[in-house]
DNA sequence: TAGTCTCTTGAACGATCGTTCAAGTAACAT
DNA sequence: ATGTTACTTGAACGATCGTTCAAGAGACTA
């Protein structure tokens, strides 16, 4: 059974949008890739933003079937899982020979006043990607410190992702991005160790444990 | 004297490109902003992109006098001066209500198959940057670990930047930026510890100083 | 004064933009 | 059979896109 033609739509914005971008597709580009008339587009969407909206829409609610899953198929380790996702990513640049731009945060530089529905759902897409690392950061328990926030450290794994596709775009060379995960690699190697010398205090140091201030209880 | 027209116009793009985008700024919105007519521009530029050039060409020559020149006024503690620039962006941020994107990242995110000048433009203002933190980092000397590849983490200084950026203005939110920069200012953090514990080795922990294989000379 | 050069004027061009809509087709209900 | 609904067709619209160019203005030289 073919897609129907609205799926076909949709599908063909995800392609255009992360070659060229939203705004340098045209809707006379949609309707050829999606092989639809003027009238057939304009049935089911308002117009070209709506198309984006849908879009966001697909990839929001694609994150976990679409991303996460496949990255951590066979990975159990929480944080060996943030890390397979940068890995994703990594295997995406190369295969576009870095020319891959995260078409969601491509999408959030492009427009420059966003409409907030648009915006909101730039917004939800990122929070899902946040959310599902801070899941891992939590899971991973006492291998990190007590007080670390762990939302924070996950927007910051986002942070890296996205600085480090914009780098190796900019430079057409993975290593930007290698290096930047790596630095990060080395920033969670020493989260891990400070967190395992917090669990057995052995000689409190200095200024060792300062974030984590005496709990209430416990 | 009033400046020239040519300045005006080079002037207007860097507004207006800031603003809205390379793509999204027609060449009517250049000519209105520059107040200058169509013949005039093209008297100067041979087309729309050669603007772009000349506004990229702009930013690679001002990082020095026009972005870290006035960060680093008055900081002389090398590490500050990497904070002290990441600040200036969160200045940046906050007094454009978290619509700040960087003009050099939108643009490399922007322009998906760029002409190779503009390319190389593109790399060459982040080379810039990531070369000015560099130095801060080199400047540092011992305080970071001796085997630290100064130039990678230089990177992830840009990638935090670039990354932070984005969230805050896809979140409307400075904190996201400011979280980001909190776990950079954390690495930092430990990093110095390391390199501090590094030259005097009191007591070689098992796995302590891996990546500081012994030099060859001195 | 005439000639040359640099820069400006602004109307106009063809291409492409996102969008509209009257007409037509096919499936289903009555 | 007839009306209703859901969808498709594709020509056409006005607006805007980047760009062109013949004509003119102003300053300097010969």
């Amino acid at each position: 059974m073919p897609p129907d033609t609205r799926s076909r739509i949709v599908f063909a914005a995800m392609e255009l949008f992360w070659e060229k971008g939203y705004s340098s597709t045209s809707v006379a580009d949609l309707l050829k890739r999606a092989d639809v008339n003027a009238g057939s587009l304009y049935h089911f969407f308002p117009g070209k933003q709506d198309v984006l909206i849908a879009v966001l829409e697909a990839y929001r609610d694609g994150i976990g079937p679409m991303l996460l899953e496949p990255a951590w198929r066979g990975i159990g380790d929480p944080i060996e899982k943030v890390f397979a996702l940068l890995a994703r990513y990594r295997k995406l640049i190369v295969q576009t020979e870095c020319t891959y731009g995260c078409p969601v945060g491509s999408v959030a530089l492009e427009l420059h006043e966003p409409d907030p529905v648009v915006r909101e759902l730039l917004a939800a897409n990122f929070r899902g990607w946040i959310d599902a690392i801070r899941d891992c950061l939590v899971q991973a328990g006492p291998r990190l410190p007590l007080g670390l926030d762990r939302t924070a450290l996950a927007e910051f794994v986002l942070t890296t992702m996205e600085g480090g596709v914009m780098q190796a775009r900019t430079f057409r060379d993975v290593t930007s991005f290698d290096r930047s995960v790596a630095q990060l690699r080395a920033y969670f190697e020493r989260l891990e160790r400070d967190a395992a010398s917090e669990s057995r205090p052995e000689r409190p140091r200095a200024t060792a444990a300062r974030k984590t201030k005496p709990r209430g209880r416990r």
